[in-house]
DNA sequence: GCCGTTTTCGGCCCGACTGTTTTCAGTCG
C-alpha cells in the first residue's frame, strides 16, 4: 500500500498533466508538478496535517493544501474529478508516448476525439491526421515508433547496466583525437536506481570527430537526433544515450547542468536569476552585459552561487539548497570509509565460491574485517545443519587474521567475523534457539517469504526480528526486487523506531537489482536515529565490488560515516553487536 | 498557484533539436 504522501504526490502529478493538456496556465502546472514533488518527500504523513501543518512544506500553499485536506476527507479533490471529466485517462496516457507531449496529445483528443494509444494508432493507419495542423508525415511516423517503443518496454534499465555502457563509451570517446575530457553525467552520476537515458558529457574544440565516434558504435541501433552540440542515440539492447560536447572552458558549468537532477537545477538557476545571473550549460553570466563570469569548474559556479560544491548523489532538490546555504551539508559517507562487509556467502549455502576465495578476494579490497553470513538451516533448500555451520566456524577461526590487512591496526591481517543470515518466519522467529545464536558474532535477519502477509502482521513479524538480541541487520528490509517485485506492505516507520529503540541496523543491500533500503526510506530511518550497514549480500568474488552501488544510495540518503556501522573500527563495532545481550564471552 | 535580501504583485530556468513553420511551436532534458 502507497503512503499517503505517495497518493497525493501522484494525484498532483496527474492534476498537473490534465492542467497542461486542457492548455491551462504553464506556471500552475510547474506549481504542482513541484508539490507533488515536495509531498513526495516530505518526511511526516501528510494524512495527519491540517492545512496550516501542510503550509510547512515548501511549494504548498492555501490552495494546494486545502486540496490535500479535502482529499483525506472526501477521498477526492473535486477540481480533479472536474478535470478528469473532461480528459479520458487514456488521453493522458497519450503522453507517454515519446515526442508526443501534452499540446499534442490535446489536439488529438479535440480534434478527432482520439482517447487512448489504441485508436491513435488507427487514426494513423486510417490517415486521419493528415488534416491536422503541425501533424506531418514525419510527426506520423514518429508517433507510430514511438507506440512501437512504448509497447515493447522502453524501460529504465537497472544501475549497474547503464554503468557498464556508460564505462565503455567513456573510454572509447576518450580516445578520439581532440577530446579533452569526458564523463557520464546525468542520474548514473547521481546513482538513482534506475536509469532512463545515459547521459555522457565530451570537451572537445571541435564535436564533430567526437560525434562522429558516437554514432559509429557498434552497439548503436539507431540515430535518434544529431546536431552539432547533441546527438541521441539508441543502443541495441533499446537504451538510449545522449552524448553533449562542449568547449572545454566551459566543462565545469556543463557538467553542472547535465548532472541534474532538473528539480536541482531549475534550483541553482533561480538562485543564479536572484543575483543578476544567468546560468546556462555553457557558464555563469552577467545578466545584463551577458559577460561570463565563470565556467571551468563545478566548484566554481556553485561558489559564486553562495554555494559549497555539493555531491551529485544530494543533487535531487531534497533540501541540499539550503543545506548548503547554511553550510549544513553532510559529510558524505564514501566507498573508502568501509571497513567491511557484513553480509556475504559462501559455497557452503547458495554462494558459488568457497570460504577462502570470498576471503581472499575481500582481503584485496582492502577490508579491515569482513563477515561471512550463510543461510540458517529454515531455508532450507540450502541443506544447513548445526554441525556445518560449527565447522564453517572453525574454519573461520583458522583463517581469521591471516589475509591481508592493509587497512588493519598496526599490520594484522583482516579479522573475519562468522554469522549468519537468519530467515524471519511469518510470526517473526528465526532459525535457531537462542543458546546456539550466541555463538555467532553477527547475525543478519531477513524476510525470504510469505512476502503478502498484510500490513500489521508483516510490520509485526520485522518488529520482532528487531526485538530478538542475537539479530544485529535486518537484511533487505523490504524485499523488494527492483522492476519485478514491491516491497512489504508494512509500517516503516514502526519499523525504524523499533531498530532505533533495540540497536538493530538496516541493512542497505549493494546488489544493483535491490537497493534496499531504497534512498527515500533511509532518508526517513535516519529521522527515528537508525544505523545502517551497507553490504554487499555477495554470492560470488564479483559481487563484492556491487558495494559501490550501495554506498551511492547511502548518499542519497544523506548518510554519513557514523550512520554506517561498518565504517567503525572494529572495537566500536563488536559493542555495537552486542546490542542488548545480557551475558558475557559467547564471542570474540 | 506559489513566493518574497526584487515581499502582497509580477514574476516564475534555459537551451538543443525536430518538424512544420515562412518565423516558430512542441518536446525533451
Amino acid at each position: 500500500m502507497a503512503r499517503s504522501n505517495d497518493e497525493v504526490a501522484a494525484l498532483f502529478h496527474e492534476y498537473a498533466d490534465l492542467i497542461s493538456i486542457t492548455g491551462g496556465d504553464a506556471f500552475r502546472t510547474r506549481t504542482y508538478e513541484k508539490a507533488a514533488r515536495s509531498i513526495g518527500g516530505y518526511h511526516a504523513d501528510v494524512s495527519t496535517l491540517d492545512v496550516k501543518g501542510l503550509q510547512e512544506i515548501p511549494n504548498v500553499g492555501k490552495s494546494i493544501a486545502e486540496k490535500v485536506v479535502e482529499y483525506f476527507r472526501s477521498g477526492k479533490v473535486s477540481a480533479v474529478e472536474e478535470l478528469r471529466a473532461k480528459i479520458p485517462a487514456g488521453v493522458r496516457r497519450l503522453t507517454a508516448i515519446p515526442t508526443l507531449g501534452p499540446r499534442k496529445a490535446s489536439v488529438l483528443h479535440e480534434e478527432l476525439g482520439i482517447s487512448s494509444v489504441e485508436e491513435l494508432a488507427d487514426a494513423i493507419h486510417e490517415e486521419r491526421l493528415r488534416d491536422l495542423r503541425g501533424f506531418g508525415p514525419k510527426t506520423e511516423e514518429n508517433i507510430l515508433h514511438g507506440i512501437e517503443l512504448l509497447q515493447s518496454s522502453g524501460e529504465r534499465v537497472l544501475l549497474d547496466a547503464a554503468m557498464d555502457v556508460a564505462d565503455d563509451i567513456v573510454a572509447e570517446l576518450s580516445r578520439v583525437t581532440g577530446c579533452r575530457r569526458c564523463t557520464y553525467a546525468g542520474s548514473l552520476r547521481r546513482y538513482r536506481e534506475t536509469i532512463g537515458d545515459v547521459d555522457v558529457l565530451a570537451a572537445a574544440g571541435k564535436s564533430e570527430p567526437v560525434m562522429q565516434a558516437f554514432t559509429e558504435l557498434p552497439y548503436v541501433s539507431e540515430i535518434i537526433a544529431h546536431g552539432g552540440k547533441k546527438t541521441s542515440i539508441r543502443t541495441t539492447k533499446g537504451l538510449s544515450v545522449d552524448l553533449r560536447v562542449v568547449p572545454p572552458d566551459s566543462w565545469g558549468a556543463a557538467l553542472q547542468y547535465f548532472t541534474g537532477s532538473k528539480a536541482h537545477n531549475i534550483r541553482t538557476r533561480e538562485l543564479a536569476v536572484h543575483q543578476k545571473l544567468k546560468l546556462s550549460e555553457y557558464g555563469l553570466f552577467d545578466a545584463e552585459s551577458g559577460e561570463k563570469i565563470v565556467s571551468q569548474t563545478e566548484e566554481e559556479v556553485y561558489a559564486r552561487l553562495g554555494l559549497p560544491w555539493i555531491p551529485p548523489t544530494l543533487r535531487e532538490d531534497r533540501g541540499e539548497i539550503e543545506a548548503g546555504l547554511h553550510g549544513e551539508l553532510p559529510g558524505l559517507i564514501e566507498e573508502g570509509d568501509i571497513k567491511g562487509d557484513l553480509h556475504t556467502h559462501t559455497d557452503l549455502t547458495d554462494g558459488l565460491a568457497p570460504l577462502e576465495e570470498m576471503v581472499a578476494a575481500a582481503a584485496e579490497r582492502g577490508y579491515a574485517y569482513y563477515a561471512i553470513t550463510d543461510h540458517g538451516p529454515n531455508l532450507y533448500m540450502q541443506r544447513m545443519t548445526d554441525e556445518r555451520m560449527l565447522a564453517q566456524r572453525d574454519r573461520v577461526r583458522e583463517l581469521d587474521g591471516s589475509f591481508g590487512g592493509k587497512r588493519g591496526k598496526g599490520g594484522k591481517g583482516m579479522r573475519l567475523l562468522h554469522g549468519a543470515e537468519l530467515n524471519i518466519d511469518p510470526d517473526g522467529d528465526v532459525d535457531w534457539p537462542e543458546e546456539f545464536l550466541a555463538g555467532f558474532d553477527l547475525c543478519v535477519a531477513s524476510v525470504h517469504s510469505h512476502f503478502n502477509q498484510e500490513r500489521e502482521a508483516m510490520t509485526r513479524r520485522i518488529v520482532r526480528a528487531c526485538e530478538n538480541p542475537y539479530v544485529n541487520i535486518i537484511g533487505h528490509p523490504t524485499t523488494r526486487i527492483i522492476g519485478k517485485r514491491p516491497g512489504v506492505d508494512a509500517d516503516l516507520d514502526a519499523i525504524f523506531a523499533a531498530c532505533a529503540r533495540t540497536g538493530t541496523a538496516l541493512e542497505i543491500n549493494a546488489h544493483p537489482d535491490r537497493l534496499d533500503l531504497r534512498d527515500e526510506d533511509i532518508l526517513r530511518a535516519r529521522r527515528h536515529g537508525v544505523k545502517f550497514a551497507v553490504d554487499s549480500d555477495a554470492h560470488a568474488v564479483l559481487h563484492l565490488a556491487n558495494l559501490r552501488y550501495g554506498v551511492g544510495t547511502a548518499q542519497r540518503g544523506w548518510l554519513t560515516k557514523d550512520d554506517v556501522i561498518n565504517t567503525w573500527p572494529e572495537t566500536r563495532l563488536r559493542r555495537f553487536l552486542r546490542k542488548g545481550r545480557t551475558g558475557r564471552g559467547a564471542h570474540g
